[in-house]
This record gives C-alpha cells, structure tokens and sequence, in this order.
DNA sequence: TGGACTGTGACGTGGCGTCAGCGTCA
DNA sequence: ATGACGCTGACGCCACGTCACAGTCC
C-alpha cells in the first residue's frame, strides 16, 4: 500500500472514491486527473492531490456537469490558490461565473425532485387499492 | 391542426410537451410511443394517449428510469385499467414492485440534491472573498 | 511460484443531436 | 407553387461497461 511513498494504484484509488477502475482510467485519458508518475512496470500511481480531485469531480456530478465543465472547474480552483495575486484574482472571476452556473443547475435539480415526488403521488394513488377505507388484512 | 381528425403530428406532440423531433421518432424507433397510424404520405399520427404517455414519460425521466423500465411502467398502468380482472390484479403487483423501486431512486435524488447543496456551499465559500478566517485547505 | 492486481486495445451501450437530401402538406 | 413541415438513413457524442489477453507486483 504505502510500498510505493505514500502514493496510491488504480486499484487503491477506486477503493478510497467508490469509482471504477475504467472510470478513472478514462478521467486520465481525458485529462482530468493524471496520475503523478507510472512505476517501472506501468502501474498507475497517484498523490493525494488526484485524490481530492476526484472526490470533487463527484460532489459536481449530481450537478450533471460534463467532464470537461469539471476540468474547468477544477484548474480555476487550483488558479486561485497561487502566489501570482493577479493570476488568482482572475480564477477567482471564472469562479464567481462557475458558482452562478451551479445556482442554476442545483435550482434545476430541485424542480427535478419535485417533479419526481409528483410522479412517486400519483404512481401511489393508482396502486393502492382505490377504496377509501383500508381493507384492514 | 385538428385538419387530421383530431390527431397530432409529430410537431405538434413536439411543441405540446417539449422534446424534440428526434426523440420522439426515437421512442417509436425502440416502441415506446407509437402512432395510430401514418398520412398517405407517411407522416407520424398520434392520438391523445400518445400524448399522455409522453408526459407521463417526462415526469419519470428525473428518476433516471431507462426507456425500456419506463415501457413497462406505461404497459403495467394499461393493463391495470383493463376490464379482465386479475389481468388487472397482476398489473396492480407489478406497479407494487415499480413503487418501491420508485422510492428508492427518490431517495437517491434526494440525497444527490444533498451532495449538490454541499458543493454548493463549498464553492461559495472558495469565491467569497475568504473574510475573517485563516485559508481553508 | 503463484495469485492478485494492473495494463492496453477494442467494441458495445443509451439517448439522443445533427447533418444531408428528398418528399409532403395547406 | 411556395414555403413550412416531415421523412429516412447515417454518423457523432459522452461516459463509461465489458470483454480478451498480456504483463506486473510481492
């Protein structure tokens, strides 16, 4: 496990997130979260950092947001905590424009919900039996 | 408009519910919303229960029901209005069955509603001019 | 040495979007 | 006859799932 500096395998980090293993190969064929370095044989190998991302990446996707949206997101994040105050102050704007987007998006996922509690009324109302009275056993 | 009896075209059911062409010749393509019949020309045809189920479709689609689970919810709830009765009580069982899985992925809705609202919260924190308090990590 | 783990292609899937090119309808 | 509308392929897309087969790790 920690054979390898702290750093953890494909397998490691598909435990720790709950995530496939294709999954997080395809997010580095993507680019969206690479792995530090390969060991001798080829094995993938992550920091904490690829960690993070990913636990990130699926806080975001109830939002349904696309990889690349992701991506987006993350590097802005990653901007903002540089030395460079300019450089920052900018991802601090591509933030603020990400976080009204999310607005919109989480306002949307509650209109889904409600529509779903309607349908789950009215799918409730057509199997129980139509009468007014339990039929008590 | 009503020039067809009654019936609707595919555009009409189009701008009626909201989804587009291409999907609604996608659900007659896998046999989940079907024409009564066709124009000598070979235009689609529908009548209002095509259009019943379609938005019956709609509200199921938050859900995250595939087309194919969706078609045997809209079968079940045929069969259950059916005069033959115990054909009608099988139905009743099956929709029994739809509901409680029903349940399930609206308490996977609720709860991705949830993730979002923390994601949320976390990126208003990251936007705000981070106030008062010492950087967060 | 073995056995669990990981690698790389490559193909398949669902639910459409998006053309092009042509026919239909009032 | 003229637009607006509709039809049928066909291909593209995303975010993976799912093989098969070979190599790696300890």
């Amino acid at each position: 496990m920690a054979s390898h500096g702290g750093l953890m395998t494909t397998g490691d980090l598909s435990v720790r997130t709950g995530l496939s293993l294709r999954s997080i190969r395809y997010y580095e064929e993507v680019g969206l979260v690479l792995p530090i370095e390969r060991s001798p044989g080829g094995h993938r190998l992550y920091g904490d950092a690829a960690l993070q991302r990913v636990l990130l990446i699926m806080k975001m996707k109830p939002l349904d947001f696309t990889l690349d949206e992701m991506g987006a997101v993350l590097t802005a994040l990653d901007e903002v905590r540089l030395e460079d105050a300019s450089a920052a102050t900018q991802a601090r704007e591509k933030l603020a424009m990400f976080a009204a987007l999310v607005e919109q998006r989480y306002e949307w996922l509650k209109e889904r919900l409600q529509i779903a509690e309607e349908f789950r009324a009215q799918l409730r109302a057509e199997v129980e039996p139509t009468q007014p009275r339990a039929p008590r056993r």
